[in-house]
RNA sequence: GGGCCCGUGGCUUAGCAUGGAUAGAGCGACGGCCUUCUAAGCCGUAGAUCGCGGGUUCAAAUCCCGCCGGGUCCGCCA
């Protein structure tokens, strides 16, 4: 996999065979002692009641270095593993040469990523766009380790709550002075409103959904006008996140194009349905029952989502679906049912609530922070940090839009998905130390390059021996950008990749505060502008992964 | 009630899969640094019973058991 694509990884393939039996990956670990380190011989300590240490140094002995393997050692019982000047001039090389591909794996196979597929009964909310930036910023991180990657946006047209919210948009009409999805709610929680206190209209609800499943055309209309136009307004305020999907599949499509009978009639074939009116399947597992088909003859969710599983799988390699941890139980359903059906399984990104001080959220009672409000905000405060700086208005407003976004992309994908968000104004809405800081540390890096040809002297030079102690540190992190990669692609866990991005810029300030560049002496000058640009490719790639535009200038 | 997730300095968080070297960051606080490549920056100081209690181990934030607190699910909703 790895021949010349990921340095990092090929120093770690290096270091297991220079362990030859010992070589065992498991014992490898990342360490701030050396960089790379082996407890094997806590484990061999073990089974043979000896000391760590004398085994550590006995290992030592049979060790072998390689060309990237330069030094070795064995303290406290760990074997610590050094890189060679060989291993850090390739890499900042390797990093010159490759620019904009750096960080690429050669990884094979076609992916569909599934994600948002938020109700269009209103805008997005904080909750729904943790579902995106995680979706989205998985979709090119799995692009970078070299798969095929579509994505799509299954749009859930045909629930209670679409009939609700035709009903709503019909009774109460739409507020044209308001974004089209935030008047769509209006709407909608207007209807939630009118339905408590008059709950006869329960039987029009019914009414619609059944006529829009057989398909009756004047009500197929209207469903499709109501949610074309609200998908409209979250298309917009994706866009406003650079997240954008390959497609939207309609629900309702499965009905109509046999998917859902097909999938039913697997089902019914093997016995596994049990008919009382309602079409009901018992999984052992799970205490509940599943319903597939209501009384009155119309399907539910997940009958038309296994439907829709099963078209997906039937186009490609790998499913990746990203949910809120709310679906978990149902996401184990759905992937029994798969599985005893002998179709392709999604694997799935469970991510915790995004919830308010006062509560989790509900667009039904109009309790929410929409992503547009928190966006527009994000602009205003980004705006009024730079609106005295030397930049024409036009690229204030760019810039203010780069770094709002960005803000609000990285505040969300720095948190593993398993924890719990609790959304808070303020820190939202503070720049410091966040991806502007990483944007930051770019547009640096760009500026002393830009003062490097401005004056003349643009030649860069890496040389390994006369690398200092930052330096060498920022070289190796430099070097593992695929390496992380490859773990986001393998732990479905992207808010890694966030913080090694981080790092690379907290170290890149160490080296700038530390080493002048273009005041250096010729020799160290060109080898620091090696550093230097090396560095920018290494933050304007990943900022690019994260979704975050990589400014030149702020 | 049962299932799943979370609980690490005042706040946010990494580390937990595969147990090992002084628990790593950031914010906030306090004190310093702009005649030097962008101060959206840097340096330093203070601040942690890793929710609690047991257990396994030479070694536990990490594994096991019990408990506490928070979230979430257990619809002929989606």
């Amino acid at each position: 996999m790895c021949k010349q694509v990921a340095m990092f990884l090929k120093f770690k393939q290096q270091v297991v065979e220079s362990l030859k039996d010992y070589g065992d990956e498991r014992f490898l670990r990342d360490s701030e002692h050396a960089d790379m380190s082996s407890t094997i011989a806590f484990k061999i300590s073990k089974e043979e009641k000896r000391k760590p240490q004398e085994i550590a140094e006995e290992i030592l002995e049979k060790v072998e270095l390689k060309e990237y393997v330069g030094s070795v050692e064995a303290l406290n019982g760990y074997i610590n593993f050094f890189a060679s000047y060989e291993f850090l001039e390739d890499t900042i090389n390797f990093i010159l040469d490759s620019d904009e591909n750096y960080g690429s794996l050669d990884l094979k196979g076609d992916v569909l990523i599934e994600h948002t597929s938020a109700n269009p009964d209103g805008p997005l909310h904080i909750g729904h766009i943790r579902n995106s930036i995680i979706g989205d910023t998985l979709t090119r991180i799995f692009k970078k380790a070299g798969f095929d990657v579509k994505t799509q946006y299954y749009v859930n047209d045909m629930g209670r709550q679409m009939a609700l919210t035709v009903l709503g948009v019909e009774r109460f009409g739409i507020d044209s002075n308001l974004k089209i999805d935030h008047a769509i709610a209006n709407a909608y929680i207007q209807i939630n409103r009118f339905l408590e206190e008059n709950p006869e209209l329960e039987e029009k609800v019914e009414d619609l959904m059944i006529k829009y499943e057989r398909g009756e055309e004047e009500v197929c209309n209207k469903f499709r006008e109501v949610v074309e136009r609200a998908l409209d307004g979250i298309k917009e305020t994706l866009m406003n996140l650079n997240v954008k999907h390959d497609e939207y599949i309609w629900e309702s499509e499965f009905i109509r194009n046999g998917y859902v009978d097909k999938v039913l009639r697997e089902l019914d074939n093997n016995n596994l349905i049990r008919k009382n009116g309602a079409w009901i399947l018992e999984l052992n597992e799970f205490e509940k029952e599943v319903v597939l088909k209501r009384e009155n003859g119309t399907t539910v969710y997940i009958t038309r989502d296994l439907a829709y599983h099963m078209w997906k799988g039937e186009k490609f390699g790998r499913l990746i679906n990203v949910l809120g941890s709310d679906h978990k139980l149902y996401g184990r359903q759905l992937s029994k049912i798969l599985e005893i059906l002998g179709l392709k399984q999604p694997e799935i990104v469970f991510f915790e609530f995004v919830s308010l001080p006062e509560g989790s959220m509900s667009t039904r009672k109009g309790k929410f922070i929409s992503a547009d409000e928190l966006i527009f905000k994000l602009y205003d405060e980004a705006y009024n940090i730079i609106k005295d700086r030397e930049f024409d208005e036009d690229e204030k407003r760019r810039i203010a839009k780069a770094v709002g976004t960005a803000a609000l992309r990285y505040d969300f994908i720095r948190i593993a998905p398993e924890k719990p968000m609790t959304f808070d104004w303020k820190k939202a809405l503070d720049f410091e130390n966040t991806a502007s800081y990483i944007q930051y540390s770019h547009a640096r890096a760009c500026s002393i390059l830009r003062n490097a040809v401005k004056h003349g002297m643009p030649e860069l030079e890496f040389v390994g021996e006369i690398c200092s102690d930052v330096e060498r540190k920022l070289v190796m992190l430099l070097s593992k950008f695929s390496y992380y990669v490859l773990r986001v692609v393998n732990e479905l866990r992207p808010n890694v990749f966030a913080e090694y991005v981080m790092n690379v810029a907290t170290t890149f300030n160490e080296f700038y505060r530390t080493h002048p560049v273009l005041k250096a002496e010729s020799d160290y000058r060109m080898h620091r502008l090696a550093i230097v640009d090396a560095t920018r490719i290494v933050l304007r790639n990943g900022l690019e992964l994260l979704g975050i535009e990589a400014l030149e200038k702020m």
